[in-house]
DNA sequence: CGGAAAGTTGACGCGGGTCAAGGAATGTGG
DNA sequence: CCACATTCCTTGACCCGCGTCAACTTTCCG
């Protein structure tokens, strides 16, 4: 893990809002580039963050979203016996923080998995901007909206799903949105570990490379430590909705 | 959806945004009377919904939040095999249909449990007003980052609680909820089927039954049909924090 | 009053949690 | 560069919480 060069964080400056879930942010509904540089001006730019560091934690006061241009995080709270629930990863292109949204502090944590570089949003600065960009305003409801309704998509799977169906569903979850960000959908690294794995999707970890080996034998996929390639994708798919298969296959 | 009375309107306005959440979306936040007025004028009020419709399906086009005066609602998903998720429910001074913030329609239904009055938001008039109240701006935000907090809290008790967890803070949850409400916190009606408790907290309804009797058994409550009476409020908390008992004891 | 829906209770079996032992990769100090 | 420790992952054996199936009771409603 060497330094960080000055090179590769102009070269990512360049692409700044226009590859992540900011873009969805600002140019789909019409604004224009003018507005865009403007959300720019607004964006505070770290240096990388290295695997292990905190982008906040619980009873922090939140003043910012943050969203990741590359690397990964880990967002998680700790259960009033004192131990961990994993409760999402943040991927290049997506954002976190949004629970600090209430309140004045944050309910969780944000931890980095692999060196990252993410860009700070912070709350009062797009408030300002908000009332200068009517669309801004809508867009941003719009992410906070498309959160909720992944955490009740999370609640499905815990609720009502077997732990097969849970990883099957996870794996899938992680290749569309790698596939969104112009990465593979079906070779990729898995930025957290077995025991994240487990932790988040509710199942011990034991569950968790038990049933990897599991899809291995069927020839569904290969796992090595953490790299992961899909072979058969619809044969994944197929685990996820056990019933009625032959609808439409182009969901999600 | 028939005419609706003057008479009843005007007394129910006379504590509309005052009782419920919305409250807390206008007043603590030092927005004067006059804000509140005009926040009222934007709200679109109906004849009170009667079990069984629905306020939107998944797929209608999404045009507005909801807020319950009285009654109760039930959220909830239809699984890719036909199969029904609860995702919640919502209670007087509670807003529901934020999943509809993105994408432009919902992507959950709403249905009445009981006899409900409901206020409607429409989305773009929250939009304008939003522009010329600051606070209201910061306001929803906050409304929607509760929300996500409260949804995270789910997924960590569907991920890591046992089923006896599971149902004491559900208990607690309305207790609670119902408590804020200025209504008793230990004597209330559950406005839903034990079918929608058990989907919602991911279990049989065998279970619901059975661990309704256990409780009942160890003299913690007493339940007949939806009639609920908690006879020992901190035995059920501690059924929810299994481990470090003494520690402080008013957290939520 | 009869039929359906909602809730309760008992018997049984399996999915997956827990415990335990062992590999494989990575780090650490000599 | 090699012993050794540590962390991460895998695999097997056991067993219990809770889902499933089934029978029954109670409430609701036309």
């Amino acid at each position: 893990m060497p330094n960080k060069r000055k090179k590769l964080d102009l070269e990512e400056l360049k692409v700044s809002c226009q590859n992540c879930t900011l873009a969805d942010l600002c140019l789909p509904h019409g604004m224009e580039k003018a507005a865009l540089v403007e959300l720019d001006s607004i964006v505070v730019r770290h240096n990388p963050y290295q695997p292990g560091q905190h982008l906040f934690r619980p009873g922090d006061s939140s003043h910012a979203l943050y969203a990741v241009r590359s690397g990964a995080l880990k967002s998680y709270c700790i259960t009033e016996d004192g131990d961990e629930q994993v409760l999402g990863f943040t991927l290049p292109g997506e954002l976190t923080g949004m629970d600090g949204l209430s309140g004045g502090s944050y309910a969780s944590a944000a931890v980095v998995l692999e060196t990252s570089s993410v860009c700070e949003l912070p709350f009062n600065r797009l408030e300002g901007l908000c009332h200068e960009l009517p669309g801004l305003h809508r867009q941003m409801m719009s992410v906070v909206g498309r959160e909720i309704t992944s955490d009740q998509h999370m609640l499905m799977l815990l609720g009502k799903r077997t732990a097969e169906e849970r990883l099957a569903s996870f794996l899938l979850s992680l290749s569309t949105r790698y596939h969104l960000r112009d990465l593979s959908a079906t070779e990729f690294n898995l930025p957290m570990s077995r025991q994240d794995i487990g932790n988040y999707l509710g199942m011990a970890i034991e569950t968790v490379s038990r049933l990897f080996a599991q899809f291995q034998d069927r020839g569904l996929l290969e796992v090595r430590r953490r790299q992961v390639k899909i072979l058969d994708l619809d044969g994944v798919r197929g685990m996820v909705e056990p019933c009625m298969r032959q609808q439409d296959a182009g969901s999600m």
